[in-house]
DNA sequence: TTGAAAGCGCTAACAC
DNA sequence: GTGTTAGCGCTTTCAA
């Protein structure tokens, strides 16, 4: 008992595999009513599904597309895939995961291998930046992509969305110096990366009004990991005198992690230092104290993620190339309370 | 200028498409020295790769297998998926990403679909329990499936890699009774679920010795979210005067929600309550205080899992038909300090 | 409205 | 060692 193919179907109902074809596929037309119910019937009573891989031979199309993100043990990004996947689930899709890792060779790997599995879309979050040689080949092979949450490349060359970093780290840098404090120290992510640009023209414009802020601006780049936030607070710490009052992390991960190495070592948070993360994953509303942050309408970039590749695919027309939603800062426990304006 | 295929390739070579396809497979047989040569530097030059579809069709192999996970929003499955990820993609495997949301009909629609997809092999942490017809729709397709986390049906019926929940449990539970608390609340998941039955049955054994501790054991089930956990809580504090003094949840996600809520209601930790976890996810090392949990080795078992898929995928026999790991109790600080024995 | 047949790009059995 | 050819299971022209 092989399984089922639309020659059996075919035969058990009577017609043509031309006729079951266009049953499977709810062709409107070139099929009598009579006709597409008996071939209906057999459909259901048999269970019949057709081959994927016959299919995308056939139509060129596959039903599935490719998801990229550098770090999915990163609370940020499963919130991200999460969304992503369900909207595009919800209209017959299934995604392949591709966890770059942070590794721009992986995830040039990724996309030849999706090419070679004739994805119908691509949703990029890169693990690079200016290098997009890997995204040009999905153009070459007219596989529409969507950057989701990275800017990759000269800015407009490809659709996707976003959020907007320069606001939200100029907002918590706003707040941080508007609470008196002299010596801030920036938590980025890897020096070349979009958000890593973006939101350091967001602080930077925070402090301009301010020379002496802006030179005692300190600038340190971890990888967007605990661990690496821990480190580099001990490491200042461990290098001399404590010269900062306020930490602004490019991720909650990181502040998560600054804020654990700024307990060790007995200083008080937000009493001594201010310390604002960035993202709002779900851990920073339950550490103690709760993690002032910028928050990213992480669900929601998905969502818009998909629904902008589905458009792409279906040929239609996007309404913006470029969507940029909203960060909002976010004030819990580890900035004091401000005066009301 | 449309997309090569192997015609092109062999046409250019001077050789016949058989040749090529030998060359393409690393066919040792079958291709002189000279003519293998030729053929490569073409396959080089031309970076020709060839379409997944057409090779599935024609071989029935996809080199694509399904992970099927409750909630990926849940820290504890990033990890099972990265481990289970980058072993798959080191042989060569992609992964189709299931996030079921717990509901066992969107996980049964999911298997479906990755049969039409042919996928290689399936690896289920599955939203149900006791109903297994859609594994065995794959058994019919003779595609492989390891269960991973969780059990599914009969327990013997499908080799999978688990961890030691029983002990774990009943690990956690007599620490807990060890350090002279007399009222267990017993956070569980989902009723059914066999990790339930087997975290219940832990816990259980560890107060089999004292019968008021059995009658004073209080078992309330939550669904694993964080929410959860607090509401549960807060119902039975809102319901009248605490009569628990220690509370053991079935994974950390609840517990995290439990110690929120007993902290907006000014129950010390672990002065007066004593709480642990079950996982041993990133966060519980940063909350305040660090919660006492049951790790469990989340990654390896991801990668477990991934080396049962491989071995089974090709024909070669399991050591094991079933993979149990070891959890173990960490003290951190949501209970108190033992006396050392 | 329906069907016959070609074709999507590859593999593999068989012939030479 | 190499080539010919028949599929794999579907879709889609083109005729009838």
């Amino acid at each position: 008992m092989s399984r089922l193919n639309i020659a059996d179907i075919a035969r058990r109902a009577g017609v043509s595999k031309a006729t079951v074809s266009r049953v499977l596929n709810n062709r409107p037309e070139g099929v009598g009513a009579e006709t597409r119910e008996r071939v209906r019937t057999v459909l259901t009573e048999t269970g019949f599904r057709p081959t994927a891989a016959a299919r995308c031979l056939s139509t060129g199309v596959s039903n599935s597309i490719g998801l990229l993100i550098p770090d999915i043990t990163n609370p940020f990004y499963p919130q991200l895939v999460s969304g992503a996947e369900e909207a595009l689930n919800a209209e017959g899709y299934h995604l392949f995961l591709c966890n770059t890792r942070g590794d721009v060779a992986r995830e040039r790997e990724y996309v030849e291998a999706l090419i070679d599995k004739r994805v119908d879309g691509v949703i990029l979050d890169s693990a690079g930046s200016a290098d997009d040689d890997h995204v040009n080949r999905l153009k070459q092979e007219r596989i529409p992509v969507v950057l989701i949450d990275r800017v990759i490349g000269r800015r407009s060359s490809y659709p996707g969305v976003f959020v907007d970093n320069e606001t939200g780290a100029h907002d918590a840098a706003r707040l941080l110096v508007a609470g008196g404090n002299r010596s801030l120290l920036f938590l980025n992510g890897p020096k070349d990366l979009s958000q890593s640009v973006e939101r350091l023209a967001g602080v930077e414009r925070a402090l301009r009004a301010d020379r002496a802020l802006i030179e005692r601006l300190r600038i340190l780049n971890g990888d967007f990991t605990l661990d690496s936030g821990a480190r580099l607070i001990e490491q200042l710490l461990a290098a001399g005198p404590r010269d900062f009052d306020a930490v602004f992390a490019a991720n909650d991960m990181m502040a998560l992690g600054a804020l654990g190495a700024l307990r060790r070592a007995g200083v008080a948070v937000p009493a001594e230092v201010e310390v604002i993360g960035f993202d709002d994953i779900e851990t920073a509303r339950i550490v103690e104290p709760p993690l002032t942050t910028v928050s990213q309408p992480t669900r929601a970039m998905g969502e818009a993620g998909a629904a902008m590749i589905l458009r792409l695919i279906r040929g239609q027309r996007l309404t913006r190339k470029s969507v940029v939603l909203a960060a909002v800062l976010i004030e819990r426990s580890t900035t004091r309370k401000r005066p009301p304006r």
